[in-house]
DNA sequence: TTCCATACCCACAAAAAGGTTAGTACTGCC
DNA sequence: GGCAGTACTAACCTTTTTGTGGGTATGGAA
């Protein structure tokens, strides 16, 4: 079996979040749309800096991969709600890791010995 | 905490996470580095795709980032050796909320005991 | 009629990320 | 001398990602 030489490659769980939610923007706009629904030009209001062509673009492809749900009421002018898949909310405990990470990343070395792994459960 | 006008702008956690692990490459490095050392040759080992050219400008990155500890032998031919740092091993939990992530991901929530059927994508 | 607001699309350009190939320094081995 | 092994550098190139500036459709308001 394969003991000694464990290689990253092959389905490796890490590239597959990596591919889900990486790039500059998608944990963003996931972060936002947490337990509440949101649409286009309110994202685009919340989140300035991205380009409305990114947030189209990013949000297309998380709905493509199911962890967002996305609403068109067909009207006119356009009304379309974004929101969270129950995938899309499994996000939730990695952003709250990767918030823990950065305020203990953020010069709180006096904290860094009391905890191992301290992880967030609901 | 999360209100509803905060905008993602001002020192976002979730950005600092991704501009200090962001990228193809960093979390798998930081993966292999978890609780051993290792060698540059190893490591390219232990992951193939990356070429080393990337692997070399990711550590230097690590460790400039104060994630990862470089320990050079000054030996002939050249020995050095890699390891995570205590902010480096901070990674850990967010690892494997990522791991956790991509198995919910995949719908094996419910199928613990169960051999989930081959699936091919990437 | 003209304009507005909304959620998009498209062509193109710039920037960032990633990859390829070559080469360096030093020592010990044959 | 020629070559192998190790951790790197540097030049150059390709691919991916991100950004810019335009345009579309519709119905109602002005």
């Amino acid at each position: 079996m394969e003991n000694d030489k464990i290689y990253v490659t092959p389905r490796c769980p890490i590239r597959t979040t990596l591919e889900l939610v990486g790039g500059k923007w998608k944990l963003l706009i996931l972060h936002q749309l947490h337990s509440r629904t949101l649409r286009l030009s309110e994202l685009k209001a919340i989140i300035p800096e991205i380009s409305e062509k990114m947030l189209i673009q990013e949000l297309k492809i998380l709905v493509d991969s199911g962890l967002v749900h996305r609403k068109n009421y067909g009207e006119v002018p356009p009304k379309v709600e974004y929101s969270l898949t129950a995938k899309g909310e499994l996000v939730q405990p990695l952003i709250a890791e990767m918030k823990n990470f950065a305020h203990l990343y953020e010069g709180r070395s006096e904290e860094l010995s009391q905890l191992p792994s301290q992880r967030s459960d609901k």
